[in-house]
RNA sequence: GGGCGAUUAGCUCAGCUGGGAGAGCGCCUGCCUUACAAGCAGGAUGUCAGCAGUUCGAUCCUGUUAUCGCCCACCA
């Protein structure tokens, strides 16, 4: 260690997440902090977490939503809401079930094999084992939710309202039970929803068959992009004004293969312009035809198993995966001379959103829910704004879906879920359903009864989260203090998954609305735009960016230079970027931690103690802190981060701290040092309690060494800064801001003649706006501190400007270097010159506009006037140019 | 077939109620100035996608076109 080893040297030079983060969450959840009870004195702020999936792991995704809700749930509790936010994951039931089943396949076994009852117990462990790892990955990340509330969509309380709500649907007769044609992935072994179901455009085929009319030398040919349906066959459909086959309707045509009869009928819903006008029906297997197939009394022949393999109708077909069997299919078609002919054709191919396979439109018997008594009410408590979207462009796409919305299958062919709380009597064949266990048939009072054996949807379950995690369906404390929740957080792409269906389901059950407001994000995407996948490897772990940068580094990250509801990229150089601010807030800390010795933390300046620029970054500090409250009030969460970073590093950091060094290092003067130390101090508070939401650990590791209230633990226990509007003055701010320009003027003249930073320069100010001379003789000392000038010479009114000096202008102060043997004459001209072209453009511009009549007389009087002001800046500036090239020509 | 979004500096993006456009990164020049080289000071760079309209005035509002992306949609 070097002999400089005094205090300062123990505060580390270097921002350093690793040596705080774990220790502050650790301090913050023992203390409670994150914690709340219902406090009816106080205003509530409740948000309910969207539930991660129980095995999964942090993404970006998460990350990105649990920044927004925490720096939202922080932010409230600061400005001393009742503030609450309740974890919790979900069982995500074909999810966690394909894992599972993995690793039996693994095991060389599966859940057929292991039983139902034993294959759950394996879930259950997966899930005891994997379940807290995502929490604990959301705790890193510094989210302050409250532990004590944690819910899982599958424990005793979901279940039981997950029942209640089943049960209270089926009695309205909003759930019913029917036979019909749903999406089914036969590699999920499952019926899944319409939303489920991906449409991709794919380039297939059209093949023309021709099938006889019976004891005709006659052929109807029809096309079909799915030729192995065939063998479900069981008529043929033609427009019904279609010249070209009205003497056959009626007739009975021959289908290949089978030689089954079957008819030839006529249906408004053949569309005539497409294929050949005729189209073979298939009633087990397609949507339209299952609909044909019920108005025209057609049978429902099942061809395809539930595996993808071709069924016992298929012949000699039987057994063979479906895409097998299409090729030899149309492979014998054309040596049977059926096969006409063979188009290209794009059409739409439905894909599980889960495992990707193609979906199978299959008809089974599922559980429904009717959606459009439950859909009309969510739809208008968007319309009438009791529920906001942000940004409001979302609620378009909400309406919309609600207002095609179809009945959604509920019932999942798996064993991990919600059971669906049905039972069948052997006896009398009833059903019946029940919130608890039945033994017997309620009907015939039967013991032969078999419950149900399909789970729910998982969303089913999720649908009730915003009430079901306050204890619904108990009327409990929580439920009338807390809901509705003030704002969901989460991405566009579960806006119909989730969001509409807790609206519907809220307002039928929770009576009211689940949220507030929606506020809506986007995806990362990788560097180059594309969505972060597994299958891509292109995914980032924020884990690595947290252990690499820490939370606070990849939250900041997170949140700026995107706009809400639109998808961001991540770049390590934006990490980078944020770590950096993250180390300017540790050093500006380390400045004033370091020179703290000797401050009386009692100390309070007297008015006229306070310097301009303490005077200055008090009201810029003001402004910043109204301004970003707006923007957070406005879920404007970049908007509200990018002021914090540029009221720190441009105003506080480059000018503020810079403007305090003089004071600070002067021992001598202790009412001047007591005073910067007392402004940097109290500045410094308020901006980390600013940026504590964004920033959590580094603002609690760096207050816990500032002067601050010492009755509180905690920056968690501070308040959310206010100031008053008198605390804004435009006038210091406009004094401070000459002396700036002036600055950098002189910054910008001495870096074009190479002077050396180290060496100072005299520097003549003349004022072409008396008003300005007061505020420059005080503050003569800024420009000797941050433009090396010394010696200052200001010029007396109407007094002869120098000639050997190089000359600039700014809001009313000419500034002049006499920079002797430094200046070249023609260099110096050249710039000048410069400078009078781009004045010349801005005068002509603001001349032509001050011309205008019509400008004139429709703009805004303030508008003009500045206008005006404006252009006699200029014109002034101009001047003084003019006069310095006539100077500069004299010197040649 | 509908709907939505994007198009702004080399790259990624801001620009939130219309008054000649900004940041970060990158680039160039000079600096280890006792908070910070993860830094400081200075600099360069734009027909704000095209066209038309409204307006005294358009990156911003309206219409239209183009390109890219996304969502929805049961034409075999």
């Amino acid at each position: 260690m070097s002999e400089e080893m005094t205090q300062e040297n123990n505060i580390p030079k270097v921002y350093d997440p690793q040596s705080f983060e774990k220790k502050w969450y650790k301090f913050w959840e023992e203390n409670k902090l994150f914690h709340a009870e219902v406090d009816k004195s106080k205003k509530p702020y409740s948000m309910v977490i969207p539930p991660p999936n129980v095995t999964g792991q942090l993404h970006m995704g998460h990350a990105l939503d649990n920044t927004l809700q925490d720096i939202l749930i922080r932010f409230r509790r600061m400005q001393g809401y009742n503030a609450v936010w309740i974890p919790g994951c979900d069982h995500a039931g074909i999810a966690t079930q394909a894992k599972v089943e993995a690793s039996l396949r693994e095991e060389g076994t599966n859940r057929y094999e292991l039983g139902r009852e034993k294959f759950l117990e394996r879930v259950w462990d997966w899930k005891e084992q994997y379940g807290n790892r995502i929490m604990s990955q959301l705790r890193s990340l510094g989210s302050s939710c409250d532990w004590d509330r944690q819910r899982f969509t599958m424990d005793e309380g979901c279940s039981a309202a997950v029942r209640e709500v089943f049960v209270s649907l089926y009695d309205k007769g909003l759930i019913y039970q029917g036979t019909r044609i749903t999406n089914w992935c036969p590699n999920c072994n499952t019926a899944i929803s319409d939303i489920e179901v991906e449409h991709e455009n794919e380039n297939g085929h059209l093949w023309h068959l021709r099938y006889q009319v019976e004891g005709e030398d006659r052929y109807v040919e029809i096309a079909t992009t799915r030729p192995e349906t065939m063998f479900g066959d069981t008529g043929v459909a033609v427009h019904p004004e279609d010249e070209r086959y009205k003497d056959i309707v009626g007739k009975t045509l021959i289908l290949p293969i089978v030689n089954r009869r079957i008819p030839l009928f006529a249906d408004e819903y053949v569309d005539k312009e497409f294929g050949t006008g005729a189209v073979k029906v298939t009633p087990a297997h397609d949507p339209n035809d299952f609909e044909m197939g019920l108005r025209h009394n057609l049978e429902q022949i099942k061809v395809i198993n539930n595996d993808g393999t071709m069924g016992e109708g298929a012949g000699k077909y039987n057994g063979m995966d479906r895409y097998e069997c299409r090729k030899a299919l149309v492979k014998e078609l054309e040596e049977l001379g059926v096969l006409v002919s063979v188009e290209e054709h794009e059409h739409a191919v439905g894909h599980c959103s889960r495992c990707h396979s193609t979906i199978e439109p299959m008809v089974s018997k599922q559980w429904f829910v009717k959606m459009e008594s439950l859909a009309k009410p969510a739809m208008e408590a968007v319309k009438d704004g009791r529920i906001k979207f942000v940004p409001e462009r979302f609620s378009k796409i909400y309406l919309q879906w609600l207002e095609n919305i179809r009945d959604w299958c509920i019932s999942r062919q798996l064993w991990w879920g919600h059971r669906i709380p049905a039972w069948y009597c052997d006896d009398c064949g009833e059903t019946s359903v029940s919130r608890t266990d039945l033994t017997e048939c309620p009907h015939c009072h039967s013991k032969h009864i078999h419950q149900d054996e399909d789970v729910l949807d998982t969303w089913f379950s999720s649908g009730l989260w915003p009430f079901e995690t306050m204890g619904w369906p108990n009327e409990t404390e929580e439920l009338k203090h807390f809901y509705p929740t003030a704002t969901l957080v989460t991405g566009y792409d579960i806006i119909f998954f989730w969001v509409a269906r807790m609206v519907m389901m809220g307002l039928e059950f929770g009576k009211d609305i689940p949220f507030h407001h929606v506020f809506i994000h986007g995806l990362v995407r990788d560097s180059q735009g594309r969505k972060m996948s597994k299958s891509l490897g292109n995914g980032i772990d924020p884990v690595e960016v947290i252990e690499k940068y820490g939370a606070d580094t990849l939250r900041f990250m997170l949140i700026t230079g995107n706009t809400p509801g639109n998808d961001m990229r991540f770049y390590w150089e934006r990490v980078e970027g944020a770590r950096n601010f993250a180390n300017k807030i540790w050093n500006a800390s380390r400045y004033m931690l370091m020179n703290l010795e000797g401050f009386d933390k009692s100390f309070k300046p007297a008015e006229e103690d306070y310097t301009l620029s303490d005077k200055w970054i008090l009201s810029r500090y003001a402004r910043t802190v109204r301004d970003v409250t707006e923007n957070l009030d406005k879920f404007e969460l970049g908007e509200a981060g990018r002021m914090i970073y540029e009221f720190i590093w441009n105003e506080f950091c480059d000018w503020y701290i810079e403007l305090t060094k003089a004071r600070l290092y002067d021992k001598e003067n202790v009412r001047a040092r007591n005073t910067a130390l007392y402004v940097l101090s109290t500045v410094l508070e308020g901006t980390l309690r600013l940026l504590h939401p964004f920033m959590p650990f580094l603002t609690e590791e760096i207050w816990q060494k500032v002067p601050h209230d010492d009755a509180l633990k905690s920056i968690m226990e501070t308040s959310w800064p206010e100031v008053k509007d008198e605390c804004i003055s435009d006038e210091i701010e406009a004094d401070m801001t000459a002396i700036m320009e002036t600055i950098k003027t002189v910054r910008n003249m001495r870096a074009e003649v190479g002077a050396a930073p180290s060496k100072k320069s005299e520097l003549i100010l003349n004022f072409t706006d008396e008003s300005l001379r007061a505020v420059f003789t005080e503050n003569q000392s800024y420009l000797d501190k941050l433009a090396s000038s010394d010696p200052i010479t200001i010029l007396p009114a109407g007094a002869d400007k120098p000639e050997n000096a190089m000359a600039g202008m700014v809001n009313g102060v000419e500034v002049f270097l006499p920079l002797k043997g430094l200046i070249d004459v023609d260099k110096e001209t050249a710039r000048l010159t410069k400078e009078l072209e781009k004045l010349d453009k801005e005068i002509s511009r603001l001349a032509k506009k001050l011309g205008n009549e019509g400008f004139l007389a429709k703009a805004p009087a303030d508008v003009v006037a500045g206008e005006k002001e404006k252009l006699a800046g200029y014109e002034e500036k101009k001047k003084s140019v003019e006069g310095r090239m006539q100077d500069l020509a004299k010197l040649k």
